[in-house]
DNA sequence: TTCCTTTGCGCAAACGATTGCACAGCGTCA
DNA sequence: TGACGCTGTGCAATCGTTTGCGCAAAGGAA
């Protein structure tokens, strides 16, 4: 059955129409805090809902200086951390009455096209995915001209905005619990080594060491958050040195792969013989098959936090960008053996 | 430091002027087809490119009949293969030059707000992940008067586009599999009975068992794709009939709970006491802490269509709308005992 | 009654594009 | 030379809103 949909769109004139008032009185009815009196209020108002009247979102975009757009823009999905923050984020942009348009940015084609077109709808905000994007693509969002809030990345120019986890606090927690409950030698296994992230969280990790009194025994970078790369890792570490009992690392995804190198290929027993932490606290890490103790990334406090500066930045005025740490948390699950 | 952006936007006008032309022939040299002498064109676009010119896409959109945006409507990201559905599905829109912008009906909060806030913005098309979508929000799509892509779930009516995996055809090769190497007693553990994904899958291995003349020995419906879910009916199953020894799920997060119900608590051997196939080939599956044999859903292929209908739907007239499966097939990994 | 202040409303001009229509220029053909 | 067709171009209307400005009506104060 060929079957048309036909929907003919009622405008504010349709509504003026109807209700025997101007367009502009339509348009004060719909604006917050405008002029209008109860009774045309009331009649517009019943027009609009008898004509199923909405104000297209376009159009009002065009006259006003926003537009209640917000774009996102990530990278691949490679670490399943970011779905379970892109998750949080636009929940919250939800809430703030904001539209999330998505910019993925193809590690194949263009590193800037997409931001462009996304940039011609007119975003209030670019919101970017730093960690998982071409420096190309974030010099193009930061000389956009409109307002940027970066997550997990800190750059090197101070007119955007930066929030991130507190990275030194959580690898401090990781070495806080490792060497309270008894362990001797440790090892750190970071993402990319160019990566802020990576970089601090093993600076927090080895600073808490020193001021224990205990030494690195080995650190690795493995270029990526990857499961794979924790999993190769682990068995390159671990031929070099055998007395490491106790492991962190800068992701979930790489502690994932970590514990599977060492339980199914090496034979050994997490915690028993090795101590593994990750960082994010993705749902995966509270499976039994894993029971990841971990430092939790706060994705909704990140969100959170996201949306206030997105209403900052929305008022106009001098404005002031800010780089935000946004406090970690332990979890405490399995893999580590404690006492 | 404080700084402000200050954005001054250029428009057709400033081309226009700058080029000695008309607007009309700017707006003309920027639309693929229409008449434009090679002289003015040349000058317009070199002026463009000094000003540093884009069309403004809002504009654009209020003359034309089409926006270019899709919208993409998602309930909770619950399962793992969500979020990779959904990264398909933005890179293929992406490629064919819509954006993507993204619903999440929050189950807590009203399930057709975000939908019309959508709408506003005169989206194209809803795309609409009705699997993990209340059946309000589901209703409000169909009603919206927008052509719809409606993706995993089947509807009543017959005026949207249905694209999902060929279920029954899943089934079936997840039975073959199994009783080609030789396994005698076989369960299934379905999704959510009311969902026709979860229930077509268990019809095509029940219907392809009976075919080779076996009966199914047991078979849950768990209410969701969790994890969770998995390892409960795992032990629920296994604790009311011990000699099963091959289970089919309805998803891959169902069959990791399966699994570490089943080698953690249970302590067998995978796949040697028991083997388990899952069902969508999530990047996790092929983890060697898992191997888990599995029913692949073509994510690019189901992406691949989704955007051939996008721009059926775009050109006016007589419109037909269409059920189409998509074939899954059988990736082979070590979950399964063979021969 | 007169004057002044509110309050609410409508007119018309933006916003930044696209596009139907008229027309100028120019070459071709009879 | 005149008629005809083709190309390109510009004018002006249009898309659906918002908003500055002027003004009428109403109400209060003197």
């Amino acid at each position: 059955m060929a079957r048309v949909k036909n929907v003919i769109r009622v405008t504010v004139g349709d509504v003026a129409k109807l209700a025997g008032v101007s367009r502009s009185a339509v348009s004060r009815t719909f604006t917050p805090g405008a002029p209008v009196s109860a009774g045309t209020r009331e009649r517009v108002l019943s027009a609009a809902k008898e004509l199923g009247y909405r104000p297209n979102a376009l159009a009002r975009s065009l006259t006003q200086s926003h537009t209640n757009i917000v774009a996102i823009v990530m990278g691949e999905f490679d670490n399943p951390f970011q779905p379970w923050m892109f998750d949080a984020l636009t929940r919250h942009l939800h809430r703030g009455g904001k539209m999330p348009m998505l910019v993925t940015v193809d590690l194949a084609g263009d590193p800037v096209e997409p931001i462009y077109r996304a940039l011609d709808f007119r975003v209030d905000v670019l919101v970017v995915a730093a960690g998982s994007l071409p420096d190309e693509s974030v010099a193009a969002c930061i000389e956009s001209g409109v307002p940027v809030i970066m997550l997990g990345r800190s750059v090197e120019t101070d007119i955007v905005d930066v929030v991130l986890s507190d990275n030194h606090m959580a690898g401090a927690q990781a070495a806080t619990i490792l060497i309270n409950s008894g362990h001797k030698s440790l090892a750190y296994v970071g993402g990319s080594e160019g990566r802020l992230a990576s970089k601090e969280r093993g600076e927090g990790f080895v600073l808490a060491l020193d001021n224990m009194g205990v030494g690195l025994t080995q650190k690795v970078f493995c270029g990526s958050y990857s499961y794979q790369a924790g999993y190769e890792a682990a068995l390159s570490m671990l031929a070099l040195d055998k007395k490491i009992d106790g492991i962190f690392c800068a992701s979930d995804s790489l502690a994932f792969g970590v514990m599977d190198a060492v339980r199914d290929h090496l034979g050994l027993k997490i915690p028993h013989d090795l101590s593994v932490i990750g960082m994010d606290d993705v749902p995966m890490s509270s499976w039994p098959g894993y029971g990841l103790t971990t430092i939790r990334q706060p994705v909704n406090k990140i969100a959170e936090f996201v949306l206030e500066r997105i209403d900052y930045w929305s008022v106009p005025g001098e404005k002031q960008p800010v780089l935000q740490r946004i406090p970690t948390e332990l979890i405490v699950r399995n893999s580590v053996r404690l006492g």
